[in-house]
DNA sequence: GCCAACGTTGGC
DNA sequence: GCCAACGTTGGC
């Protein structure tokens, strides 16, 4: 896929001991859908604006330290979040139903590892960064949008200047 | 485990 | 529509 001008870029935010970067490496295709977001901003983003070909940068939070583990892309775009259907799912909701979804999820494939773990003490150093949704006072969105240049930064410091693009295919 | 920040709920 | 109470997130 051409890299796009308007390419978007967004942050996923994952507790490791829940799913890790690992787990999406390890899953078929190395995909997955990121179902359980019960929040209406961050529901509202993967629903009405992530396109197929977006860049993801995969983070840790609850973790020590918190940060930035590696990319991941968008594959396939909003669509209903059935796990809110599910009775016995930890995210099940009994307002969403399949005629009144509520709540969406997207497919994210993963990209690559950063070679360097870009922890959160760490990010808050960069001044390129220092406008960035994540580091600010209080953020607690769970899917959040990245902008082009904070996006080109991190990969910089990350190691990856590729674009965030699968390697092995 | 603490607590600041924020979202949601529900009474009025 | 206001807002207090409550629940959750997530860094520390």
């Amino acid at each position: 896929m051409p890299e796009s001008k308007d390419r978007r870029y967004w942050l996923l935010k994952s507790e490791p001991t829940c799913f890790s970067y690992d787990d999406l490496l390890a899953s078929p295709g190395r995909t997955t859908h990121w179902s359980g977001v019960r929040n209406y901003q961050a529901r509202n983003f993967m629903r009405d604006d992530m396109k197929k070909g977006d860049g993801v940068l995969f983070y840790y939070s609850g973790a020590d330290p918190a940060g930035i583990v590696g990319t991941a892309e968008i594959v396939r775009e909003g669509y209903p979040d059935f796990s809110a259907w599910n009775p016995s799912d930890e995210h099940y909701d009994p307002k969403s139903s399949e005629s009144n979804p509520i709540w969406y999820m997207v497919d994210i494939r993963a990209g690559d590892r950063f070679e360097n773990f870009l922890d959160l003490p760490g990010l808050r150093h960069v001044r390129e960064l220092e406008k960035m949704e994540l580091l600010r006072k209080g953020s607690r969105l769970s899917v959040q949008p990245v902008r082009p240049d904070e996006w080109a930064t991190i990969l910089r410091i990350g190691g990856i200047s590729r674009g965030g693009r699968s390697r092995a295919r």
